[in-house]
DNA sequence: TACCTGCAAATCGTATACGATCTGTAGCAG
DNA sequence: CTGCTACAGATCGTATACGATTTGCAGGTA
């Protein structure tokens, strides 16, 4: 084989994220350590230290001597979620920006067109969420601190793993985003100061988190 | 036995990770598998879910059929660490302002009356660094996203794994630190607007590390 | 019917055993 | 003396086996 595959144990973690991500794994779902284990052809230790790796992602949740289970999507979980990454990412987005090049501003407006096509003609939640992240990875990607960036991703990832894009509860948001994107690209081209960057960028995702809270508001009466 | 005490994972975990924070391992230092589970009377198995947890905060660096390291005292990790800390802390305590109370504000007031007493007299950098962090844990400590406190956990583990304590090499910060606690208390208990607080806070921590940049840049010709 | 008791199945937690990989060193060739 | 090779020790990676805990259900009793 070779020399430096990945170790069992990370095979196992991709396998799982990816079942998560994909929702192949539905939230709720039981991770029954012997049997990923079956499926991957391994012993099951490897898949428990993959599933325990999950866990402190938050991406399961685990019960000694029970079993884990793929998180589920707890409004109050999504808000939390939306909340760090706003703060993670709107700092990333500010700190990133001057170092942001003509070619990727360019990449970042063409991306944010095709969101633009997507909402005036066949909107579609998942191909949205999907191009909204590829819009704002362009902007952080090169983030000079891997910490920070490492949030960034995991809050990424769990939103993923919640499969609870916003844009399919509320479409309208949708418009308000693309607006807002287009604002955003105009601060980083005209080199607005770190602060007026950090507070567009995090406000841009709160917007989105509230326009689902308010939505939620109406259709449930429990308030969180 | 106790029907519910810890897991064999969770008390090496505690062991390893109380060796760090404590110095009794060094940064550099090897952790062998084999040799933590002899001393704590178990089998490898559960040392090695520990040391993976320890991986992901960072407190430890682990190298594929090599072993696991105790993560050492770089300039450049210090950097990031400080900064992810000043973000999530920032956010936190801003976001806790209102919330505390006047017993908190009191407490607060108290231990930042220790630390100026400590810097007059006979200045101990650890106590000091420890006074630090209970004088900021009163205030962010009631925070209501998990995630986020979460994050500022794991900022305050890795900077006392470091031992890197800033106001070892630049006493003279811990004079203007002492001075900032002073008006971040007033700006809380005026009731000062977010914005105001959370860079108050922020800047509170990054001007720490920068006294820290600014004296290991004489030190050293190494410009990072 | 409602509730308690006890057993059995499912599942995780850990120990032990063995194979795989890396690191350092001793020995040999040039 | 220098550089390469081969071997031995150390250490990790994983499989297998067994014990511990939880859960659910069946059966009995009030």
């Amino acid at each position: 084989m070779q020399p430096t595959g990945l170790s069992k144990a990370d095979q196992a973690h991709q396998h799982v994220l990816k079942g998560i991500t994909t929702g192949h794994y539905q939230p709720g779902d039981r991770l029954v350590l012997s049997t990923i284990a079956d499926e991957l052809g391994m012993s099951v230790v490897p898949v428990r230290e993959a599933i325990r790796r999950l866990q402190t992602d938050n991406l399961v949740q685990f019960e000694r001597n029970v079993g884990a289970t793929v998180t589920g999507i707890d409004p109050v979980e999504y808000r939390h979620t939306m909340e760090t990454l706003a703060l993670t990412e709107g700092y990333s987005t500010a700190q990133c920006a001057p170092l942001v090049t003509q070619e990727t501003l360019e990449k970042a407006r063409g991306i944010n067109e095709q969101m633009r096509a997507l909402v005036a003609h066949d909107f579609a939640p998942e191909k949205f969420t999907e191009l909204n992240e590829q819009f704002h990875s362009a902007l952080f990607e090169h983030h000079q601190n891997p910490h920070i960036l490492d949030l960034v991703h995991r809050g990424w990832n769990r939103l993923a793993a919640l499969r609870s894009s916003t844009f399919s509860f509320v479409p309208s948001r949708a418009i308000s985003s693309v607006a807002e994107h287009e604002e955003l690209l105009k601060l980083i081209a005209d080199g607005a100061e770190f602060s007026i960057i950090e507070s567009a960028a995090r406000n841009h995702r709160l917007n989105t988190l509230h326009a689902y809270l308010d939505h939620h508001a109406k259709s449930t009466t429990i308030d969180f």
